[in-house]
RNA sequence: GGCCCCUUGGUCAAGCGGUUAAGACGGCGCCCUCUCAAGGCGCAAUCAUGGGUUCGAUUCCCGUAGGGGUCACCA
């Protein structure tokens, strides 16, 4: 057959060729140790923490390799194709920090000498290399419809052997050049399989990054390469866009594994050489005792936007994933407390290779450390952020007074031992509820160990002679002075070592005050708290208190 | 079902033929403390299972079970 001929019959319009796209996309000009790595999502719908955790992890390794992070759309699918799910690929990135330098690195904005990097407007590049299959007999157009295919499969399951378009199955891999002909003029569609010249005893070898050696065995099948609309399929997409684009190491999802020997087949065939692979676990979630891979449709915790909606700090989000993938991170952290995390390094041999369930409890500790590094100015700043898109109110009485809300924030915020309360800004309003007089509810705490006739008369006292002391020692000083007035014991130790001869102790008067301003039991530095909150808006709450336990 | 991958406390995990089987989160207890948070100290809790190999197996080999993945003109 002439196989020339058949590659005009099919590809007419395609007249360049494989080499005048290597000249195109010439090898990078990089150090040898540079690694290009790509993220290659298709915009079926939100990022998904998956996608981010594979994101971050090639981004990693091509960065601390001093090489490239690209991000390519693979939008070969019309069908499963959501209209806004480029962007919101690329704000999820975005908003967590992740850099691209090549492709899409913004909205709107492509860059690179390597694209165009969606894949719908790379058509006539696969064709090419299809046409270039066709030219030496490697691929031929399969017209099977999909009645064929079903009863292929059909006989292949009865026959216990392995389903897919091979053996004598493969009806149409040795058409004539007469019937492939007549069979267009008849506008029948068809799709241009690969003719895999695998053999079904023969094994192929490949190291992966994460797990090391993994043996498979090689492919028989007639892969499609070409769907009947012209577009490519992932597999042949991937092997000719990473190698085009220079792909040094793809990162991917292990549910990958099992192509990879028709990923190498194909880079054989093209004399083409594989990059190098490494497949990622999924990240699990808890179901029913089992495990199971974090789902879109079940999981309202798989989509990244979540992170955001809670508040999560991105910082915190990202480094809980960098725990995930390289246990050392841990240490680095201990190690270095305020360093960013873009200054550890990831290790691809240190990657976990089964799937870790999602620790939301984790992250949250991580993200208490985390608000507990920043300043009071950066909790401030980022919390605001957070309260002007979903927390309005929150957000006005946050910005009323920058001073004040810095202030409130710096509560506890010693740099040895930093108050450790929240983990998301959607904690603030919560936590910090009784510093604005519009969020604070009137519900008071019991207090259980100081009578009714006492919290008042403590609260007179301490109303009377009021006034706002210079410094934490000396305004707990006058409060012993107020404890000891009514009864109390000044040292709680005194009080410990005779109870009898006291009501209670200093602390249990503090409590009156604490609930009398806060509205309850447990909170940040008193003297903090009032000192922030001023003279007369404490006043306020004392007589507010006592008004509502009278 | 075929093929492939995985299996150490509740979770993330270190370990790579001999260990009291690290560490972190969570839990519990104690200490510190004007409450809480934090911090300090401590406790409980793990090698899926059966066979080998070996003087000795968490570690190596085989089987079993369990979990995951994949077998599309989806990625």
């Amino acid at each position: 057959m002439d196989y020339k001929k058949l590659a005009e019959l099919l590809f007419p319009t395609i007249d360049k060729t494989p080499e005048d796209y290597e000249a195109i996309y010439p090898q990078r000009d990089l150090d040898e140790e540079a690694k290009i790595t790509r993220f290659a999502p298709s915009p079926t719908g939100f990022l998904h923490i998956g996608g981010l955790f594979a994101a971050l992890i090639s981004e990693r390794i091509a960065h601390q390799s001093g090489g490239k992070f690209i991000l390519r759309i693979e939008d070969t699918d019309k069908k499963r194709e959501v209209d806004d799910g480029v962007s919101k690929i690329i704000e999820g990135l975005k908003s967590f920090g992740i850099k691209i330098d090549e492709g899409f690195v913004d909205f709107d904005t492509e860059e690179g000498a390597y694209g165009p990097y969606k894949q719908s407007q790379r058509a006539e590049i696969y064709q090419c290399y299809a046409k270039s299959l066709v030219e030496q007999g490697l691929a031929y157009p399969c017209f099977c419809s999909e009645e064929t295919l079903a009863k292929i499969r059909e006989e292949q399951e009865a026959e216990k052997i392995l389903p897919g378009y091979h053996g004598k199955h493969a009806y149409c891999r040795d058409l004539s050049y007469e019937q492939i002909e007549a069979n267009i003029n008849e506008g029948k569609s068809y799709v241009l399989r690969l003719k895999s010249p695998g053999s079904e005893d023969k094994r192929i070898n490949f190291k992966d990054g994460i797990r090391g050696k993994i043996e498979l065995p090689e492919n028989i099948v007639d892969v499609v390469i070409l769907k009947s609309d012209g577009i490519p399929t992932y597999h042949f997409a991937h092997v000719v866009d990473d190698h085009l684009m220079r792909t040094t190491n793809v990162i991917r999802g292990d549910e990958w594994i099992s192509s990879v020997p028709i990923h190498i087949q194909m880079f054989a065939m093209l004399g083409l050489k594989p990059p190098k692979y490494a497949h990622i676990a999924p990240i699990m979630k808890e179901d029913d005792g089992g495990k199971r891979k974090i789902s879109k449709r079940k999981d309202p915790e798989a989509a990244v936007t979540w992170y955001s909606d809670e508040g999560y700090p991105v910082d915190g989000v990202i480094e809980y994933l960098l725990n995930l993938a390289n246990y050392t991170f841990e240490d680095f952290r201990r190690a270095n407390k305020t360093a960013p995390w873009t200054d550890f390094k990831l290790e691809m041999n240190k990657m976990s290779n089964s799937g870790a369930l999602f620790d939301l409890v984790k992250l949250n500790d991580i993200c208490k450390n985390k608000i507990a590094s920043y300043t009071a100015d950066k909790v401030y700043t980022l919390a605001a952020d957070w309260a002007k898109q979903y927390d309005e109110e929150l957000y006005t009485l946050l910005t009323r007074d920058e001073e004040y809300s810095t202030a409130m924030f710096g509560f506890d915020r010693n740099p040895d031992k930093p108050r450790k309360d929240i983990g998301k800004w959607s904690e603030v309003r919560g936590a910090f509820s009784f510093m604005f007089d519009e969020l604070f509810d009137g519900k008071y705490d019991d207090i259980a160990n100081v009578s009714k006739e006492d919290i008042c008369a403590i609260l007179d006292t301490y109303a009377d002679t009021y006034e706002e002391a210079p410094d934490n020692n000396e305004w707990f000083n006058s409060l012993k002075d107020v404890a000891e007035k009514h009864g109390f014991a000044r040292e709680v130790k005194e009080y410990k070592q005779n109870p009898d001869a006291y009501k209670g102790h200093v602390g249990d008067v503090s409590n009156v005050i604490r609930v009398a301003v806060t509205g309850r039991t447990k909170s940040p530095d008193l003297y903090s708290i009032m000192k922030t909150l001023g003279k007369e808006r404490v006043l306020n709450r004392i007589s507010a208190y006592k008004g509502a336990i009278a």
